[in-house]
DNA sequence: AATAGACTATCTACTGTTAGATAATTGTTT
DNA sequence: AAACAATTATCTAACAGTAGATAGTCTATT
């Protein structure tokens, strides 16, 4: 794993923890074993590393998401893939949703991170939608929103209260 | 309203614009109109403000919700209110709920802070629970942590996407 | 020779925090 | 009523540490 690859690694961890400012470019410099100033020769300003992060993160999300028409053609249902890919971000990374955080704070964010944060959850509406129209849906945007804003917001509360049986009785 | 009241009001919109770190003591100190060190006179730390800043929202947010038995007695849903209440946060400020960023950055919170915002969760649930049981529902618990869930995600998402449609879409 | 990727060294600005002083008010004792 | 003591709320000044960022240098690999 390169360098850069190893810094982005390790920011997602902390910003998944705190939010965009629980890293400094001095910490995950160290981590991966450089000094902070050839952090800026990877990502010029903290706000390219951050966007950097969120673009990564969500064709990440993406990929591991496939395609609607294959998972409705395997007889699954894409909605239950979907709340699988949030379990295992919790469960597994004890860790919240990186744009589910940076979403929240949104507007002490530097704006190409915003527009990064927004990528992330139009390309999951639009998912969703697909999904949700698959699935015979009456009305499958309203059903979209339900599902992204339940599944961010009981990983929210199961961080807050430690406790992630929140998360798996939200999800029955 | 006194300075000590200025300034938690100063930094909770900072803190519901962009968590925690989003506020330092000089800052609000100028705003209210003293020096950052005098800050230190009405909270030792920063962590005993930040849990002053939650405890007091919390209060805030229960008294607004008030009694199920009440608002019931009125052949009102408790649910309906409650809903009300998170889309006049969302609207009329339109910043995040306090304790719903705080919740997604837990882990990078002083112990004093997390404990406030466990509290804020835990008071909110056991108000639903009651509304629930109140309205005849069969899983109360279950409906309760399915009610906070959509509407602290919703308010996230619209806040990502800044674009509020998505919250009146999410409570239709 | 040129480029990539790291380095050293430094900058300015800001962080939370503390010490110590000051003035104004309030409460208590003479 | 006057004198003393304590409390409240602020100030100035300074601290050590950290933030993101920049300029210039070195060393490999191409």
């Amino acid at each position: 794993m390169s360098k850069k690859e190893e810094l982005l690694k390790v920011a997602e961890n902390k910003v998944r923890q705190g939010g965009y400012n629980n890293f400094s470019f001095r910490e995950i410099a160290n981590e991966v074993g450089i000094k902070s100033a050839s952090v800026h020769y990877h990502f010029p300003t903290k706000a390219d590393l951050g966007a950097a992060l969120a673009h990564q993160y969500t064709d990440a999300f993406l990929a591991a998401l496939g395609d609607v028409d294959e998972i409705k053609s395997k007889g699954e249902n894409p909605i239950d893939r979907y709340t699988q890919i949030f379990r295992g971000a919790l469960l597994t990374d004890n860790k919240m949703c990186l744009c589910g955080l940076l979403g929240a704070q949104n507007e002490s964010l530097p704006e190409k991170v915003q527009l990064e944060v927004k990528r992330f959850f139009e390309k999951n509406l639009a998912w969703l939608n697909a999904a949700h129209t698959a699935n015979g849906e009456t009305d499958p945007s309203h059903a979209a929103i339900m599902t992204v804003s339940l599944l961010e917001g009981a990983m929210m509360i199961s961080k807050a209260l430690n406790d992630h049986s929140y998360f798996k009785l939200a999800t029955r």
